[in-house]
DNA sequence: TTGTTGTAGTTAACGCGTTAATTACATGGG
DNA sequence: CCCATGTAATTAACGCGTTAACTACAACAA
């Protein structure tokens, strides 16, 4: 069945909903000059620590072409290293330096009040069923 | 609680849902030349008729800077009319030309396949669930 | 009428999304 | 070794997202 109106359609809700949720968090990246792709490259790579760039691309969401534009932005920054895979020169590898762990650090607190409150807004439970129907929407088109 | 993986971030979660299903659609509209974003603003006109930019940019998920732009677009392709609103000259009314409509029919076909395939694979049910919570979401949130 | 304040749109600047093209390197066949 | 093919990353081009600044018009008070 179609959706008879935009506000019951899937990729508007989602949407909406992204946009609704960045919200609340987009003030605290804002105040550090740290772009929310930016945030996503480099909290991947402080979970994994070293990651080629398509795997990081792939796990941050993040086009390939966007990911070398923010790698180079975060490199001038010294947040990462850049260096080429040995033993295959055309792969590059990033690695989260200090000052890119530190910053993960100092935005932790904030980041989890604010996670916090719209989990409790939103409801622990429904939370969870959420992520549960995203991951397997997600799984299942992919 | 914060998520101790960004596979379980409801923003992340979020993105990645609205990229798997968008890229059902996209070919769709790059097929016809149209964006996204011109989509919904079409879709939104389609529905309601006439509207002013600013409820238009509300309910299309489109900012005001973005409007503007996309106004220019659509009206260069004469799928949509731009005109003041009588009694207050700042204010401007969009409205749907036969163009843009013809536009809407000829995608409503390939958009049921799409659309119905996706509720398909993924479940009436679940995908019912999914949108009360994404509204559930949005209405606390904003 | 004039000046102030508020509102609707637009413009500007910069970064990302998307697709396509290009460069650099690797791999395998002759 | 040489060439064709494939892959990783980059670059290019264009539109949108985001914020801030600006313009045009409206509303209202003195």
């Amino acid at each position: 069945m179609l959706p008879e109106n935009t506000r019951r359609s899937l990729p508007m809700a989602l949407l909406h909903a992204r946009e609704v949720v960045m919200a609340r968090f987009r003030p605290m990246l804002a105040a550090h000059d740290v772009t929310e792709q930016q945030w996503r490259v480099l909290r991947v790579l402080s979970e994994a620590g070293s990651v080629e760039a398509t795997e990081l691309a792939d796990r941050a969401s993040v086009l390939p072409p966007s990911l070398t534009r923010i790698i180079k932005a975060l490199e001038g920054r010294k947040f990462i290293t850049r260096n080429k895979a040995e033993g295959d020169g055309r792969r590059v590898v990033l690695t989260i330096a200090p000052a890119g762990s530190a910053l993960i650090d100092a935005l932790s607190p904030e980041r989890r009040i604010i996670y916090d409150d719209i989990e409790q807004r939103f409801g622990q439970e429904r939370l969870e069923q959420l992520l549960d129907l995203l991951e397997t929407l997600i799984d299942g088109e992919s």
